[in-house]
DNA sequence: GTGCGCAAGATTGTGCACAATCCAGTGAGC
DNA sequence: GCTCACTGGATTGTGCACAATCTTGCGCAC
């Protein structure tokens, strides 16, 4: 086995056992790696490697890849292999604009149901991003702030909206990597905790002129203008794009 | 060649040859067949009739049939192969609900810009629809209909909305086979026309909300209470699901 | 030293053959 | 007549091997 096949074997050890029963889990496995920035944008993903990591057959592996490959997670270009998506600033501001809209539906139907339990178990998910932010776990706070969007649009209740906000919430995931900015979150505020306090409350207006303003402010706090310089051997590889 | 190969490999024939030279534009013939209705709920996709009708490997189709799946305008069952969709109720107005929000951003994004290039292109569409619904081509002006949400979203500039409105009018062209009213479209008014005047005028909110409306008055047009009985050979099928 | 060409190795793409599973038709038993 | 088990055919799933393509490293000419 390659050094670099061992590389990749590792970051898909690190969390749960590659050994896998089912079959498709191969997709789900790189798109966890993915969002919460294991796998980082232009990483290359050579199949025999996943193969090795994960104990399926190469058709399984190829499909998953095609699979993300559609999902705009990683970028599959013939005879060449995939790599790790590398979004630029267009579908950076896509993406974004994309979220508003649907999660502004999302939103508007949570707050209509205003269940309780709904309410209780967006609460929980808060508390644990929060528990582990003071505790310095960062990644796994970001990771949680996601899962609060994507929690949110399963506790809609709409299935079409929910499994879009878990695709652009990956995408998200992969654009903050790219063109975060060096000055961090410096007048950052829980806007998670009042969207719930306005859903709770039915204020359905309230909520989702928030929730729109909530997503318009992580894309205003990246420097869209500038992605990060991609590591060398990605050059080659977005260039010829 | 068996008579089922046969007659699949008719369905393909009607539009263009099958004779094709790029890979996955079985991908594109299956869209459009499912999309104009050529291909119904609960028809069975036997791969190797695809395989003899479009002339590329079975891998090809295979992933053609799966990307479909994904996009839930196939069912793919295991070890028993891939059906054209049949939408129960609940996913119907899952499929409603998203379009009414998904289209809410493209049609602000459209009516902010108020481009006149665009607006002349859409009414290109809009006459070309009125065209052929006199001449009577009921099936191609149902897919003009549709093609006016897809142009508006593609104009729009936002390519994730635009590919969500791409499926989610696919999605609704099976929905209207399966539930369509006996009683055609009574008070049939062209929402279209009005829709363009509103972006042309840069009246955003008028034009969000009419196409808000337009979307639920489709929506309201159709029996989602009684989905219509499924051919012979689907009974089983989709029982199992 | 730089650029070019070539060859060896690595990676992806694809057809083929066989295994596993499902389906339809038949016939025995009640 | 009806139900159930069985068998032959058809369809899907998968590993394997080879072809096509790309990458990398080396050597040579300038």
């Amino acid at each position: 086995m390659s050094q670099k096949n061992k590389q990749l074997v590792g970051i898909m050890n690190d969390r749960n056992r590659p050994q896998t029963d089912d079959a498709d889990d191969a997709y789900q496995h790189l798109f966890d790696a993915i969002v919460d920035q294991r796998l980082l944008p232009g990483t290359k993903l050579t199949e025999m490697a996943l193969v090795e990591a994960f104990g399926v057959g190469r058709r399984m592996i190829a499909a998953a890849l095609q699979r993300l490959s559609w999902e705009k997670l990683v970028l599959f270009i013939p005879n060449r292999g995939a790599y790790v998506a590398a979004p630029d600033t267009e579908e950076a501001l896509d993406v974004f604009a994309a979220r508003v809209a649907i999660e502004a539906g999302t939103t508007e139907a949570v707050a209509r149901a205003a269940d309780p339990r709904v309410m209780a178990s967006l609460r929980d998910n808060i508390a644990k991003e929060h528990k582990l932010r003071a505790q310095g776990h960062v990644r796994e706070a970001i990771h949680l702030s996601g899962g609060f969007h994507v929690k949110m649009a399963q506790l809609s209740g709409n299935r079409v909206l929910a499994e879009q906000v878990r695709l652009l919430v990956a995408r998200t995931s992969l654009i903050v990597n790219l063109f975060e900015n060096q000055t961090g979150l410096a007048g950052w505020h829980d806007h998670h905790e009042d969207l719930i306090q306005h859903c709770e409350a039915g204020r359905v207006e309230k909520a989702v002129a928030l929730m729109r303003e909530h997503i318009m402010e992580i894309r205003d706090g990246l420097a869209l203008d500038r992605r990060r310089p991609v590591s060398f051997d990605m050059i080659r590889v977005f260039a010829t794009t």
